[in-house]
DNA sequence: TATCTGTGTATACACCGTACGGTAGCGAGA
DNA sequence: TCTCGCTACCGTACGGTGTATACACAGATA
């Protein structure tokens, strides 16, 4: 098993699963890999270059979804399939956005919306179907990022209200406390009811509606 | 000059806008303050505490913006202001949505969109405001987070189009020739010459109108 | 056999965040 | 006035990082 760009993706992945992008060095990969750290520089340029190896297997998980044929379903399977990959992987979050997606597999998917959002009714030129686009990318990428923090912040102090209140309580609670922040502190307490999956299908298909131009239905 | 937060703050901002995150170390701020690294520690507890001080210290900023009474205007002047902080300082959009803002000056920001939010037509219960919270937060990320991304590579690259091919090109020019991205493609070559604010303001009042479920003018 | 080439490795450097121990100054009590 | 205790400050040191570079060694060729 000679290693291979390929391996070295793989091992760097499931150890970002396991420990985040700071627990990701060069030379704990490749002591998990059973080698010297300077091996992997054979393969890869830079850390950085490594860690677009990485997204870009993620990205072709992501492709598979932008298979179907109607634009709508094609979009929504994308976007979806980003969010459960960012779920899963939540170091791609972190990345998500940060710097260009230029690896194939991150074009393909990039083609295939933008294909998609090429037929959608209400995007007429070229310009039009870059601002859809951006429009897209922008909530996607916004979304995604939002509920993982969101969850890393509820798993490490627990869903539990009273462990809520405990660990984020001497600052937060005391801040909202205040009254400064009615609003917030109306929402921080009633609303953290909300299925995550819903609100990221519902808040997306009402900027597709906004994109289309079609009122929300 | 006793040194404070305030001070030690102010200073990393400045590392950090003209050197970015990556340039920003605890060692380089206290130099800079022309002080012993461990020095800092007496005012922060960690790295990260710094960031959170420098961030809210934008958001700040930002609040000012949040002052307007008509509910549209406050959301468009505090997008806005997002949009502009965050091009004064780069290293802001790699820290948003990456950790909960909670600073005093952040939560004011989000009461401010809150509040103007909940009066917004089509907002009608604490569910409908969370999720319209998401999805303008979600779109206000994701779009500063694109356009500051995009605003470096093209910095590193050149803005001239043989410059720009000779830098991506190699790699990105050689992907767009096998013709598997056409849109792609399109969308570089045609593309560029999009008024960048322009583009921002036309998808906020896009999400903005999709949650007002009242069609676009 | 001697040399050359290329591949894998170990060392080394500059830097990072920060734990820790020491010290100097100063206000309070004897 | 002297001393004690405490606080605020500071330098050093440790374990880590990414990666440049020098080296060792195997295999191929002259």
């Amino acid at each position: 098993m000679p290693l291979s760009r390929e391996k070295i993706a793989a091992t760097a992945i499931r150890l970002a699963d396991a420990h985040g992008l700071d627990g990701l060095s060069v030379r704990r990969i490749a002591k998990e890999l059973g080698v010297g750290p300077m091996r992997l520089y054979d393969y890869v340029l830079n850390r950085s270059e490594l860690l677009d190896l990485m997204v870009d297997v993620v990205y072709a998980r992501i492709a598979e979804a932008g298979q179907r044929s109607e634009w709508r379903a094609r979009v929504l399977a994308v976007a979806h399939a980003t969010r459960d990959a960012a779920l899963d992987h939540e170091w791609f979050s972190d990345l998500l956005g940060g710097r260009p997606h230029l690896g194939p597999h991150a074009l393909a998917v990039g083609e295939a919306t933008a294909a998609a959002l090429s037929q959608a009714p209400g995007v007429r030129g070229i310009d039009d179907l870059q601002r859809a686009l951006g429009a897209l990318n922008a909530f996607i990428i916004g979304a995604v990022r939002r509920e993982v923090t969101e969850r890393r912040t509820t798993r490490s102090t627990g869903t539990d209200e009273a462990a809520f209140q405990a660990s984020l309580g001497p600052y937060l609670t005391r801040m909202l406390k205040t009254g400064r922040y009615p609003t917030v502190a109306r929402l921080v307490i009633d609303g953290a009811h909300l299925n995550a999956e819903e609100t990221f299908d519902h808040n997306l298909t009402t900027v597709l509606d906004g994109i289309t131009s079609r009122p929300r239905t």
